[in-house]
RNA sequence: GCGCCUGUAGCUCAAUUGGAUAGAGCGAUGGACUUCGAAUCCAGAGGUUGGAGGUUCAAUUCCUCUCAGGCGCGCCA
C-alpha cells in the first residue's frame, strides 16, 4: 500500500514537472486524525513564492480526481502533509495476509537471497561466558533470525581465539593450579587467570600427569572451557552453524599467504625486527604490527586471514558484533580489506555495549582474570533466559545497560517480557475458548471483516500490518531493539482492546467471528516475533 | 591529549533515521474482577530533550563549541 501511494505521488510529480529536494516519504500515520498513510512531498517540492500547503492541497486534488481515489475513503491536508484514509476493505486484506501466511506472516525479500556472515560471541576460551557475552550472543542470535526472515542466506560463526599469549598464560595458570592442590609451592603467574574454574578443571586432572608438556595445559584448560561455553550456549538457546579456529588459519598456511600479498602490494616493512602493515594508506591512525620481534604473530595476522577468507567464500556481507573494548580495531581491519580492494561496507561492525550489573546499588565491577564476576550462566540461573534474553534486547546496541539484579528478580512479573507472553497466552486461551464454545474455526470468506468498526480494532489492524515494515527496518539499521519494543505495543494495544471489548460471545455472531479472526492475527504476530528474538512461546504462565 | 559511545519525566528506556501536540514501563495518586486468564485495564500528575549557537518550512535527530559519564588509544586478544 505504501509502495502505490508513493509511485501515485511519484507520477504525479512527473507528470507536474516538480523538482524535489531530497526524498519525500510515505510513513503510516502516527495519529488516526492523520489517517492511515501520510506523505511529506509538499514540503519537499520547491517552487519559489508558493507554501507547502498550498502545493500538497494541489497534488490532493489531482489525486481526488484520478481513478486513484478509489482506494481512499479521502484525502486531507494538514500543515502541509497529506493525509490518506483508506477504504474499509484494505483491512479484509491485512486478515486474509496474516492467515494465509502464518509463520511466514512477517517475512520479506529485502535480502534477495543474498549472503551474509553474522559472527559474534567469538570469546576466548580462557574463561566461562561473562554477561558481556550474554548480550552479544542474545542480539546476535535475533539479529541473524531477523535477516534470514528478511530474505539473507544467514550463516553464523564462530571464532576461536585458541592461539597466543593468552592462552599460554590460562596453561600455566592451570598448572599452577593443579600443582597448588598437590599441596606444591606453585604461584599463578601474574597476568594469570585467578578464576575459581580453573580449580574445578585441575581437579579432573588425572593422578599422574605424564605429559607435562606447556600445550597440554593449555589443551586441557580449553577443551574443558571450551565444553562450558558451548552448554551456556545450548541452555541460552543460541546456536551456530559454524566454528572456526585461528589455529587451523595459522597451520594450513593461511596467514602466511595473507602476508605474502600485502607483501606483493608493498604495504609490508620491516622495522625494529617486526613485520608491519601500513594500514595508514587506509585510513588508520597508525601502522600495525603482524610479525613481533620473537617471530610471533600478533592478533591481526591471522584477522586479517580469517575475514579475507570469509569475503572469498562468497558472501556479500560481513557483520561482526563486538564489545566496546574492541572499537579502536575498526580502522585497522577495515583498512586491510580496502587494501584488497573490497569496499569497507562489506564490513559492518556492531559495537554491543557493556551491560553493568548492579546489585541494588551496587554495582558490581568485573574481571575475567580475577574470580570477580557474575557468569552468563549464574544470571540465566537467576534470571531466567526469556527475561534476560528481553533485557538484552529491548535497548538499543549502542546503549549503556544498567541491569539491576535485584530489581529483575524482585519484580519478575513486572517485567514487559511476561507483559508480551501474558499478552499471548491470552489470546491463544481466547482461540481455545473460542473453539471449545463452536465460535472457532471459521471459513474466512464468511467472515464480514466490516463489523470491525470501533476505532482499537482499526489501529490493532493498522498496527499488525506494519509488522512486515519493522522487519524491513532492522535489516536495513539493524536494530533489533524495534522488534521487541513493537511486540511491547502490540500486547498494550491487544490487551486494552481485551478489557474494553467482549471477543467471544454467543450474542452476536457475526462479530464474534471477526473479533476471534482479528485474535488470530495478533497472535500470529506475537508467536513469530518472539520466535525472533528467541523468546519461547509458553503455554500458560 | 586524540577518537568513539551516551546524556530525554524521580528511575530504566523509546521516538518510524529531519516531521505534525516528544512517548512507554517502573515508582507515586485514584479507580475497575459474578462473564473469553486482573501477571490485566482505566484516569489524571510528571519535560527548557545536559547547556549555547548554527543549518531550514520543520531539529531529540544534522554541524560547531561546551559540560558530565563511560570506553578505547599494546609487538594483549
Amino acid at each position: 500500500m505504501k509502495e502505490k501511494i508513493y509511485n501515485i505521488l511519484q507520477k504525479i510529480i512527473e507528470e507536474k514537472k516538480y523538482s524535489l529536494k531530497g526524498n519525500f516519504s510515505v510513513f503510516p500515520s502516527d495519529k488516526k486524525e492523520f489517517g492511515d498513510f501520510s506523505t511529506n512531498v509538499a514540503l519537499r517540492i520547491m517552487i519559489p513564492g508558493i507554501q507547502p500547503q498550498t502545493t500538497a492541497e494541489e497534488i490532493a486534488k489531482l489525486i481526488r480526481q484520478s481513478k486513484d481515489m478509489c482506494l481512499f475513503e479521502k484525502i486531507e491536508v494538514r500543515n502541509g502533509f497529506i493525509n490518506f484514509f483508506l477504504k474499509n476493505y484494505q483491512y479484509q486484506q491485512i486478515i486474509e495476509n496474516i492467515l494465509a501466511e502464518r509463520d511466514k506472516y512477517g517475512s520479506i525479500n529485502a535480502g534477495k537471497n543474498q549472503k551474509i556472515l553474522i559472527e559474534f560471541v567469538s570469546a576466548n576460551p580462557t574463561g566461562p561466558l561473562t554477561i558481556a557475552h550474554g548480550r552479544q550472543a542474545a542480539y546476535g542470535e535475533a539479529l541473524s533470525r531477523i535477516l534470514k526472515f528478511a530474505g539473507y542466506q544467514v550463516t553464523k560463526e564462530y571464532y576461536l581465539n585458541d592461539c597466543g599469549r593468552q592462552m599460554d598464560l590460562l596453561g600455566e595458570s592451570l598448572k599452577a593450579n593443579y600443582y597448588q592442590i598437590k599441596g606444591e609451592n606453585f604461584s599463578i603467574p601474574e597476568d594469570g587467570y585467578q578464576g575459581g574454574y580453573l580449580k574445578e578443571i585441575a581437579k579432573m586432572i588425572p593422578e599422574e600427569v605424564n605429559d607435562t608438556s606447556k600445550e597440554f595445559w593449555t589443551h586441557f584448560a580449553e577443551k574443558e572451557i571450551l565444553n562450558g561455553i558451548k552448554k551456556d550456549l545450548l541452555d541460552f538457546g543460541i546456536s551456530f552453524d559454524s566454528w572456526v579456529r585461528e589455529s587451523s588459519l595459522r597451520e594450513n598456511g593461511k596467514v602466511e599467504e595473507i602476508i605474502d600479498k600485502l607483501k606483493s602490494k608493498e604495504l609490508i616493512y620491516e622495522k625494529e625486527n617486526a613485520l608491519w602493515f601500513s594500514s595508514t594508506s587506509f585510513g588508520d591512525d597508525k601502522d600495525r604490527v603482524l610479525k613481533k620481534q620473537d617471530g610471533s604473530y600478533t592478533y591481526f595476522a591471522p584477522d586479517i586471514a580469517y575475514h579475507y577468507q570469509k569475503i572469498e567464500k562468497g558472501y556479500n556481507l560481513l557483520v561482526d558484533i563486538w564489545g566496546p573494548d574492541h572499537f579502536g580495531y575498526i580502522p585497522r581491519l577495515k583498512a586491510a580489506l580496502k587494501c584488497f580492494g573490497f569496499s569497507e561496507d562489506k564490513l559492518k561492525v556492531i559495537i554491543v555495549q557493556l551491560t553493568t550489573l548492579y546489585r541494588g546499588k551496587e554495582k558490581i565491577s568485573m574481571s575475567t582474570r580475577k574470580d570477580q564476576f557474575i557468569s552468563l550462566r549464574q544470571l540465566m540461573d537467576e534470571v531466567g533466559s526469556d527475561a534476560t534474553k528481553f533485557f538484552y534486547l529491548f535497548r538499543k546496541a549502542e546503549s549503556h545497560l544498567d541491569f539491576d539484579l535485584e530489581l529483575a528478580k524482585k519484580r519478575t512479573e513486572e517485567n514487559p517480557v511476561y507483559y508480551i507472553q501474558y499478552a499471548y497466552v491470552r489470546a491463544s486461551h481466547i482461540i481455545k475458548f473460542a473453539q471449545e464454545n463452536s465460535l472457532g474455526n471459521n471459513n474466512l470468506l464468511d467472515i464480514d471483516i466490516s463489523v470491525l468498526d470501533k476505532d482499537e480494532e482499526k489501529e490493532i489492524l493498522k498496527k499488525i500490518a506494519f509488522f512486515p515494515e519493522i522487519i524491513k527496518q532492522i535489516s536495513l539499521n539493524l536494530q533489533v531493539s524495534g522488534l521487541a519494543q513493537y511486540l511491547l505495543e502490540v500486547s498494550n494495544m491487544f490487551h486494552s482492546y481485551y478489557q474494553k471489548y467482549r471477543i467471544v460471545t454467543s450474542e452476536d455472531k457475526t462479530i464474534s467471528h471477526a473479533r476471534i479472526m482479528l485474535v488470530e492475527c495478533i497472535l500470529r504476530v506475537l508467536s513469530n516475533g518472539l520466535t525472533l528474538l528467541g523468546i519461547s512461546l509458553p503455554e500458560k504462565m
